[in-house]
DNA sequence: GTCTATAGTTCGATAGAC
DNA sequence: GTCTATCGAACTATAGAC
């Protein structure tokens, strides 16, 4: 898989230190990725990164805090794009969320997982990167629930398991040119609809919980 | 958090490794866990560990066999106790699933993000469990489209996103008293039920996809 | 089955030449 | 901004006493 990272984060040779970072990473996490690795894919010794990034830490937070906050920026963009109603939001969002995770899958994973390497205080700026985003998404359940269009019950339960699908994207999806990303995103978008609709006891056969 | 391994996988001295070992494992990541770090937990000195497990990725490999194992055992032991009904089978397939993996959150945690620090050979035994656990879950699925209680079409990605709320489920749940494993068991059986049935067209507003 | 001592390697990071 | 050389620390694993 080719490493990708959203257009204009940076040039040059650091652009290449993040790239070369950010597969090795995806490949065999943090801290089994050594700085000399991540010169030798670059085409340099490993003193010359020290030129570019203070530290190895450094260049994980960059990366992690690239993928979160091109998750929340795709996220404003969609909820400003789109009109007021909840149906239409959920599904634009979660078509956003899967397109992002896919198209930088490498990035998605190691923004994740290797999260957890960065000091505290590090961490606790891209997590509240995340929050920003995951209030967009509950928000958007939530005035669905009030207007009647989701289920109010288990929305947490809910809007969790909605979040873990577009996460898990990027581990196991493979895009054919029958079927690439948006039809991925579309499909989940209608599978996180159907998950928030109440359930009509109207309809013939069983009604569900 | 606790760790815990399913009952009856080992005794003793051995079995304080492994469970020591799976704590680290899961806060700092297999190549970030030294055994020196392992010994100090288990309240021995490092050469110590070397009488019970002949390097460390056999510590890693005996958690990740233990982790695959019992999810696999569990799932041909709901299939085996339920009926021929592909919803019920679905319903109880979930319920297992989330069961597991809340149940033992560090091991499932461990069991698949080191999967990918095991030698090829090791990961492939493994990875072998897995496939006979998905299997089951994708006939499952298979039989319901078949009869025309599960909508046949996305059958695959449908299934990779319920796989992907069961194995989110360790990362974010926390029970309380009043809402613990089996409401969430509940709720994503339910959720998985409505991604899978077909759309009905004739109810009121949209019909979806 | 535990220990002390240590071999042999690799690690992140720095000094200083060019 | 790249290099060579290297520091000091940490690593997995082994040898051998008890």
């Amino acid at each position: 898989m080719d490493p990708r990272l959203p257009d204009g984060t940076s040039t040059g040779t650091e652009s290449r230190i993040l790239l070369e970072s950010l597969r090795l990473f995806a490949h065999h996490g943090y801290p089994a990725t050594s700085v000399r690795a991540i010169a030798a894919a670059v085409g340099v010794k490993a003193p010359s990164l020290y030129e570019h990034f203070p530290t190895k830490e450094h260049i994980l937070a960059r990366i992690v805090h690239i993928g979160h906050q091109a998750l929340l920026a795709s996220f404003e963009r969609t909820i400003a794009g789109c009109g007021p109603d909840p149906v239409s939001q959920v599904r634009e969002l979660v078509r956003t969320d899967v397109l992002v995770h896919v198209t930088y899958p490498l990035l998605a994973i190691v923004a994740n997982d290797e999260l957890h390497h960065l000091s505290p205080a590090r961490a606790a700026d891209v997590l509240a990167l995340r929050e920003r985003a995951e209030q967009i998404a509950l928000d958007a359940g939530r005035r669905g629930a009030e207007q009647g269009v989701f289920d109010g019950t288990e929305l947490v339960a809910t809007t969790a398991a909605i979040a873990s699908m577009g996460v898990r994207a990027p581990y196991w999806f493979i895009p054919t040119p029958a079927y690439g990303p948006a039809e991925l995103a579309d499909a989940y978008a209608e599978l996180a609809i159907r998950m928030l609709r109440p359930s009509s006891p109207h309809r013939d056969g069983r009604g569900g919980g």
